[in-house]
DNA sequence: AAATGATCATGA
DNA sequence: TCATGATCATTT
């Protein structure tokens, strides 16, 4: 077995190759496609979302957008404890503190990123050695009306305050299913952003995250089929 | 223990 | 620098 060479031509084909992996380890994964597993994800951090980006077939590269642009479908992994809920958080996208008036939730980049997602539930307990983590079966996910108007409500409030020069004043405790913290390689990574006179300021660059409540809820949902 | 704020690696 | 892939680690 080995990792397709093409992207997958249709949702039908991308589901298959998710099956194909699916039960398989880390490890596994890595040793097929020829490729060393890291100790610890320490230094690595999207070392598992890389590999099985490679084992899908995804567009590697960052680009704003979609794994699969062609089929509109965002890949993410979600690392998950023994009783399935979700560890971490959800990196969604670059928060833009420089929004271009008029922006609205229909034509923003998070909805565009979340408007179908293929969820891939690994073990991620950091107890487990990286090699020996499991690739659960993925969901395929689309916002139902509920969730959409929760994320588009988030959305809102904190793109107003990013608009109204307000983003030193936003904290990640804002927001029930969608969340703004930072996002750099360190706390010097500056970026520009809006102040509270529409003037320039220097700031801290701000990505946009999921909840684990969320995503929890999504898994959940899953099972409940 | 959970959540927030900070950080790591890589490519264009 | 921005954007991707995220998890780490300190604070609450």
């Amino acid at each position: 077995m080995h990792p397709p060479t093409s992207p997958p031509s249709c949702a039908a084909q991308l589901l298959d190759r998710c099956q194909q992996i699916a039960g398989l380890s880390l490890g596994e994964l890595a040793a097929m496609a020829g490729i060393a597993v890291p100790a610890t994800l320490q230094r690595h951090k999207g070392w598992q979302g890389q590999l099985l980006e490679l084992w899908l077939g995804a567009s590697a590269g960052s680009k704003p957008q979609q794994d699969f642009p062609d089929l509109g479908i965002e890949l993410k992994t979600l690392p998950i404890d023994a009783n399935w809920q979700p560890l971490e958080t959800t990196y969604v996208c670059y928060a833009p503190l420089m929004a271009p008036p008029g922006i609205t939730w229909q034509r923003s980049n998070v909805r565009n990123k979340l408007g179908q997602v293929l969820w891939l539930p690994l073990e991620g307990d950091r107890r487990i050695p990286v090699a020996e983590r499991r690739v659960a079966n993925a969901i395929m996910w689309s916002p139902t009306k509920a969730q959409d108007a929760q994320l588009c409500a988030d959305w809102e409030e904190l793109t107003e305050m990013i608009v109204l020069g307000q983003v030193e004043q936003i904290t990640a405790r804002q927001g029930q299913a969608l969340h703004v913290r930072p996002k750099a390689a360190n706390g010097s990574v500056l970026t520009d952003a809006l102040g509270p006179e529409g003037e320039r300021i220097r700031t801290r660059p701000r990505g946009f995250y999921l909840r684990k409540t969320f995503t929890r809820q999504i898994l959940l949902n899953a099972f409940a089929q």
